[in-house]
DNA sequence: CATATGTCCTGAGAGC
DNA sequence: TGCTCTCAGGACATAT
């Protein structure tokens, strides 16, 4: 589940690593299926032993570590994966260790994931273009209301599920999609061509108040538990969502009950009175 | 080309 | 109690 705000949050937790050396790098033997690992994890290892991480990003839903020869580290939670500085939740399913040193401290990078499908990546300069140019739009938090619908403007498909799609706009995922859609008071089946200037722009604003709400909370824990910052502390964000996972219960507008569709095989929560499609 | 659907994965929870 | 089944949704592959 990690979104823009929950991976910004493990970027922001693990940004005191700028500046150390990387002396090992580990992919620990598990019973479950090994992480996707590019390039080879022989090769991944020689690459980032002794260089040095020069800066922690973030594009989209992932963690960058940039490293001194211009190479980067890209980190994919997808589902279920943290990027830990404390002790993961399970030894079991550890999937990648990188043992740092910056003077003499110290620190142990991990990457921990229960469901295995996330990954890690060691890319060069141009592939990094490639992932930033061909794989992803601009980043959630710095798109523009214009740029938003030249890239939707004139599509078909529900506004809700353009919103997931990362080569549009890169870092919203499902629970935010719900939740700045009932922000914005748009109908979440509504076609993007449909959408009006105005309506456009209450996306875009309610995009940048989620997000940057969910960031101040440190993100969404869910009842699963699973999501926690790099130092292992929930977020606190799932206490103030609006919509999300809320069907029946009264909506924070107008007390009407909170209606579940699917779209796209996801769940999408909404107000269909705050949320009608006619506004 | 744009859009839709299927797939991977594990553990929680439902239902019998 | 203990089994089987369904579901959760990141991103990508394949289909329409």
């Amino acid at each position: 589940m990690p979104e823009l705000p929950e991976v910004e949050t493990m970027r922001r937790g693990v940004a005191c690593v700028a500046g150390s050396l990387i002396d090992r790098v580990e992919f620990p033997r598990i019973k479950a299926r090994p992480i996707g690992v590019s390039p080879s994890r022989e090769r991944f290892r020689r690459r980032a032993i002794g260089k040095r991480i020069i800066d922690v990003g973030r594009i989209g839903k992932r963690v960058v570590l940039t490293l001194d020869d211009e190479s980067s580290i890209i980190l994919e939670p997808r589902m279920t994966g943290l990027v830990l500085l404390a002790d993961p939740p399970t030894a079991e399913h550890l999937r990648l260790r990188m043992s740092l040193s910056a003077g003499r401290k110290r620190r142990e990078l991990m990457f921990w994931d229960r469901r295995g499908l996330g990954s890690a990546h060691l890319l060069s300069p141009a592939q990094l273009v490639a992932l930033r140019e061909e794989k992803l739009g601009p980043d959630a938090l710095a798109i523009s209301v214009e740029q938003l619908r030249e890239r939707l403007g004139k599509s078909r498909r529900e506004i809700k599920v353009a919103l997931l799609d990362q080569a549009v706009v890169a870092g919203v995922g499902n629970l935010y999609a719900s939740e700045l859609l009932h922000v914005a008071r748009v109908h979440p089946r509504r076609r993007c061509y449909l959408l009006s200037k105005t309506q456009w722009e209450r996306i875009h604003a309610a995009m940048l108040k989620v997000l940057e709400e969910a960031i101040r909370y440190e993100g969404s824990t869910l009842s699963d538990g699973t999501y926690r910052n790099a130092l292992n502390k929930a977020g606190g964000y799932q206490n103030e969502h609006r919509v999300y996972d809320k069907a029946d219960a009264a909506c924070p507008t107008c007390q009407s009950p909170i209606t579940r569709i699917v779209q796209a095989q996801r769940s999408t929560f909404f107000c269909p009175n705050c949320q009608r499609k006619s506004r």
